[in-house]
DNA sequence: TAACACGTGTTACTATATAACATTTATCGA
DNA sequence: TCGATAAATGTTATATAGTAACACGTGTTA
């Protein structure tokens, strides 16, 4: 049985993945009430973050804003690299680069639980485009 | 000659190192209106944005709060440890590491200008406490 | 079917951040 | 020195982000 929940986190992931940038909380809270009516923010706060509980979103957390996972394999801690330009977001994976990092900290005794690394800068495309014009 | 602008740095910066925890803009607003009478969010905004673009202040993106810099000589990109339980930062210092991370995302064809690396978990201390408890 | 637990909806509010414009202060040429 | 101009700062208003608290309904279980 689809739960209400369950609807929502679907038509969520259905906005999230029409745009290859992320998209703020309230960008998917306007376009779910262009076909939905009046929908409250709380709606819309729930079900990313059970998404992202269950690594089918990625927070930004230098953007406050979500975005999809673009490949079903990278369902754990990604390196996002954000273009400035245009605003499109790149998943890499390295789980040694996150061990690493891990190690680091841990030598004060930290224990890691969760990863926020985010790179900003300009993607290939855009690197190109400016130095043609 | 201390311009206004550098005033209120210098009185931000105060702020923020009475507290080894991240302290958001409304925080420090809060605590410079006992002293400063009505102070504006704008001024606030404007002073750490300043100070972090000259490498004595981060910004905690995940926190949507900012810290002192610890120690002089790591004016440059740091990791930080958020300690979920204390609230307490840590900073470590990796250039390597920040170089592995630009090198991943550069293979295809990214630029990083600017890294975001923070952690999130438990300090040293806090773990012993909960041992202890 | 009463009683409860739980998921979802609704309202209202708090927190975070910035745009736009007003005012003050600094700078510079006449 | 004085006025014109530019730059920094102050002020107001508002946009954006996020959550608390409670209401409501639905599906259990006894």
């Amino acid at each position: 049985m689809i739960t209400r929940g369950e609807m929502w986190q679907a038509e969520i992931l259905r906005v999230l993945n029409r745009s290859h940038a992320p998209v703020t909380a309230y960008e998917v809270l306007e376009t779910l009430r262009e076909t939905h009516g009046k929908v409250a923010p709380t709606t819309i706060y729930r079900a990313p973050s059970s998404l992202a509980d269950c690594g089918r979103v990625h927070r930004v957390e230098s953007l406050n804003a979500f975005t999809a996972y673009q490949c079903d394999r990278h369902q754990h801690t990604s390196i996002l690299s954000i273009c400035e330009e245009c605003g499109s977001v790149e998943e890499s994976v390295a789980p040694e680069l996150l061990d690493e990092i891990s190690g680091l900290v841990g030598r004060s005794g930290f224990s890691p639980m969760r990863h926020v690394i985010e790179v900003h800068g300009m993607c290939g495309s855009c690197s190109m485009r400016k130095l043609q014009a």
